[in-house]
RNA sequence: GUCCUGUUCGUCUAGAGGUUAGGACAUCGGGUUUUCAUCCCGGCAACAGGAGUUCGAUUCUCCUACGGGACGCCA
């Protein structure tokens, strides 16, 4: 670290991990990276009610995967530990001593109270500008059941842990003049505030909550979405690099990332846009991240038959990259290399019927058992010649022969796709064809 | 209801006191004499409304409308 800037992302562990919590961290750890500070991770698990274990670990979980490791916290520690709330009763106890010490707090129906100066507190944010607030009514800060609330410990904690920036929901930005009172009573300086705005659903009213579809950080993991595309997506729901920059990896994001240039308008969730980047983050992977990818995900779809032959799969993968959106189309959209029982689709015959595709087969089955050597130049050159020895358009024989082979129409280069098939394959595959859908 | 906050294409956004208001997604159309979920080209599409300041405002100020949030011994 060679800052002193030090944030924190401070979840309730209360249910499955959400977009807008992600985004929240996000923001969070660019910041710290950006400024080689320091990226606190805090569990605010006083509500023993609502907290699980599950969720805990989901939350973490979901973190890592996307990328978002922190410097302090679960699991790393640090020099201001335990970063779990529930085990932190007595720091929060010697901070409530100060403040009976100081007479800012009494007692009241068992519950203790904080009393507030009564006088208009400002708040220099960060994002907002000066915004200015009377909170105008004492609060409780400890339960009746001798319980912490959040506004206490949220503040003792960003004031032990040495908070400097706080960057969270727009949704905190009213909340923040009774931590203002905290602060005040306390005697300590606030950290700066940055409250970022919310994410909206996509369509009706309303902040993104964990009910809505698409909302679930674990949805997209198990649909084998990158999670640098999440993130490059999530960067750009409320900050812009103002270059018209968008599909970027994530050293240049924190590269280019300031709180000053998050702006203030709340941004709607649009999934189709999330897709689209994260088929740019597919498309620009190196081979060999393909690869493991692919991999990963033909094993635990099911498809571990696919994964013997590394080379024919390496073939494949590298004529396959350009086409696919996500991952979670891979093992579909590559089953027929594996599978010589593949199903011919009735929608994809349709579409070639018009060429008479029996005859065209037939044409293609004897011209392409004549090749000597299967390579997609002497494949492309036989259609071609066929093609004009017919004078008949090239279309009406790539059309019946993709379905053929694949049962599809759509896939891949067809004059890539036939030699990692291989001839013998190819001319079987046409016969079953003819056989089957053209007798 | 009270308080806080915001308002540029359908969506994410850029922008400047004087611009043909830019980009991206989506959508529509065309092309790549091989489909397309790839690639290329093109079209449609925005400064919420009203006052004020100003030579001039979409850009600054105010009001209205609409949006979002907060008002718990939840976090």
């Amino acid at each position: 670290m060679t800052s002193s800037v030090r944030v924190r992302f401070a979840p309730s562990p209360t249910g499955y991990f959400h977009i807008g919590g992600a985004r929240t961290a996000l923001f969070n750890w660019l910041y710290a990276k950006h400024t080689q500070g320091t990226f606190v991770l805090r569990i605010e698990d006083t509500d023993t009610e609502r907290n699980t274990k599950e969720s805990l670990n989901s939350l973490l979980s979901n973190l890592r995967w996307l990328g978002l490791d922190w410097d302090e916290g679960p699991d790393v520690g640090g020099p201001y530990g335990p970063y779990f709330q529930s085990e932190r009763n007595e720091v929060y106890q010697r901070y409530l001593e100060q403040l009976r010490q100081a007479g800012c707090v009494y007692e009241k129906e068992g519950a203790i109270w904080l009393k507030v100066s009564g006088a208009t507190q400002t708040l220099d944010d960060l994002i907002h500008g000066p915004v200015q607030r009377l909170e105008e009514k004492d609060f409780v800060i400890y339960r009746s059941n001798g319980t912490p609330v959040f506004h206490f410990v949220n503040v003792v904690d960003d004031i032990d842990m040495h908070i400097t920036h706080v960057i969270r929901g727009e949704d905190h930005l009213s909340n923040t003049n009774k931590h203002l009172e905290l602060y005040r009573a306390f005697g300590v300086t606030p950290p700066k505030f940055a409250h970022i705005p919310l994410i909206l659903k996509t369509s009706g009213p309303g902040k993104m909550s964990k009910r809505d579809s698409g909302s679930l950080v674990e949805e997209y993991r198990q649909k084998y979405f990158l999670p640098e595309g999440i993130i490059n997506y999530l960067s750009l729901l409320g900050w812009s690099p103002k270059n018209d920059r968008e599909i970027m990896p994530i050293a240049e994001i924190i590269a280019a990332f300031d709180l000053k240039d998050v702006n203030n308008t709340n941004a709607r969730f649009d999934e189709k846009k999330l897709m689209f980047i994260n088929a740019e983050h597919v498309k620009n992977l190196s081979p060999e991240a393909f690869y493991q990818q692919g991999v990963i995900v033909l094993k635990e779809t099911g498809h571990e038959n696919a994964i013997h032959d590394t080379n024919r799969l390496k073939a494949i993968f590298a004529i396959v990259q350009e086409k696919l959106r996500s991952f979670e189309e891979l093992p579909h959209f590559i089953e027929y290399f594996f599978d010589e029982s593949y199903p011919f689709e009735p929608e994809a015959f349709k579409k070639i019927e018009k060429y008479q595709p029996k005859q065209r087969l037939l044409e293609l089955k004897e011209k392409l058992s004549a090749l000597t050597n299967f390579s997609e130049e002497n494949i492309e050159a036989c259609i071609h010649t066929l093609s004009e020895t017919n004078q008949i358009p090239t279309g009406h024989y790539i059309h019946p022969l993709r379905f053929a082979v694949s049962g599809r129409s759509v896939g891949p280069s067809l004059y890539h796709m036939l030699p990692i098939l291989g001839q013998s394959t190819v001319l079987a595959r046409i016969q079953r064809c003819l056989d089957t859908q053209l007798s």
